[in-house]
DNA sequence: ATTAATCTTGACCGTTCGGTCAGGTTTATT
DNA sequence: AATAAACCTGACCGAACGGTCAAGATTAAT
């Protein structure tokens, strides 16, 4: 039972206006109005694809969510912990590059308590970490890798890949009001990458 | 020519509800009627000490600036790139655990784009962080620490401690919905101290 | 004691918000 | 061709928003 295709196509249109208007304004900040306008439709056509604002913001916090599941691949695939953690260190680092509407948007709802994704997040999310928390600790058990707390890694891993996404606008204000380029940004992720895996004993 | 008591009294109990209600709700959500109510005095009194919210907003965002930049003297009155670096990211830690509604504000602002103090980090902050650049540079010129780009180490050391603070909720869906205790967070912060120095080389 | 300055507040205002709905139009089904 | 289902939308609604104001109460200055 396929949807008809007028309908795939608007609600695709309504939820890539939505990411631009939540992660520009923030949930309370975005207006069904603004959303409206960059879809190019009138607003009561949003309420009838999407009964609600919070039920359309939770649409797009979904698609994020999965994204952001999806990135551990590499890390699940390699069998070594330095080419496991520089893979998912990369894809994030990538994904906060290609992606930064939707990191700003998770960051937000995280800022504001996560009032409407707890669950996922002391469900799912808890899952997921337990179970790459598991990996780490036969790698510190095994040796390959020297002792540490695997939880705070990942925190820290999250928080600076998260970084260049959320506060684009201060290394903005930082390099001469102007985005990181290309090279600049290859740079950074080099020496992210190789911070973190020097400072957990895994590289040299 | 000093302000009278009861405006020292009323603004600073103001400022303090300000604090609160834009932590927890934003901008766009905190309303002079929330903050009204957490500061236990009548809405048109917050108007009478502060003309508009954009201009209360303002001030808040001025404390947190003014400890944000204070938060650098252990960096500056250290001679050695290893205590320097320590005591830097221990205070940034420090501030995350015990002021974590002013780190959230300063965030959402940055998320937004940093509608309000574009000017601010493009002047105080930039040359603020130029200094410290130039610091790092000399010890990595001096051979004392290992090459690097001192602006992205200094990205990292600011999206880590703060992560802290800013992606509370989320750590605590982590941590068995509970906040870290006083014994996590010291492992968190020694564990971050350790993964950043080692990871330039200064350790070991 | 009188005046001036400061502080306090309930009631009110225009605007914008999310959301509704009736009635028309287009598309799919038979 | 006829009917049903899906889609579209201008006009409208109650609620909540930031902000104003006049009139009274309190405090400071003389």
């Amino acid at each position: 039972m396929r949807k008809n295709q007028i309908r795939i196509n608007n609600e695709r249109r309504i939820l890539a206006a939505a990411v631009k208007i939540f992660a520009g304004y923030g949930y309370q900040g975005a207006t069904m109005r603004k959303i409206a306008e960059e879809a190019g439709l009138p607003k009561a056509n949003l309420h009838y694809y999407f009964q609600t604002k919070e039920q359309l913001y939770r649409q797009v916090l979904d698609g994020i969510f999965k994204d952001w599941l999806a990135a551990a691949n590499t890390f699940d695939e390699c069998e070594e912990p330095v080419e496991a953690l520089r893979g998912y260190i990369e894809t994030k680092m990538d994904l906060s590059r290609k992606r930064p509407l939707e990191s700003r948007i998770w960051a937000e709802e995280i800022l504001r308590g996560a009032p409407l994704i707890q669950d996922q997040l002391e469900q799912t999310l808890a899952a997921w970490l337990d179970t790459r928390v598991k990996r780490i600790t036969d790698w510190i058990n095994t040796g390959t890798i020297q002792a540490m707390n695997p939880r705070i890694l990942m925190y820290m891993i999250w928080a600076v890949t998260q970084h260049f996404a959320d506060f684009e606008s201060q290394i903005r204000a930082l390099n001469q009001q102007q985005n990181l380029s290309d090279e600049q940004f290859a740079e950074a992720k080099t020496q992210v990458v190789q911070t973190i895996l020097k400072g957990i004993g895994a590289l040299d």
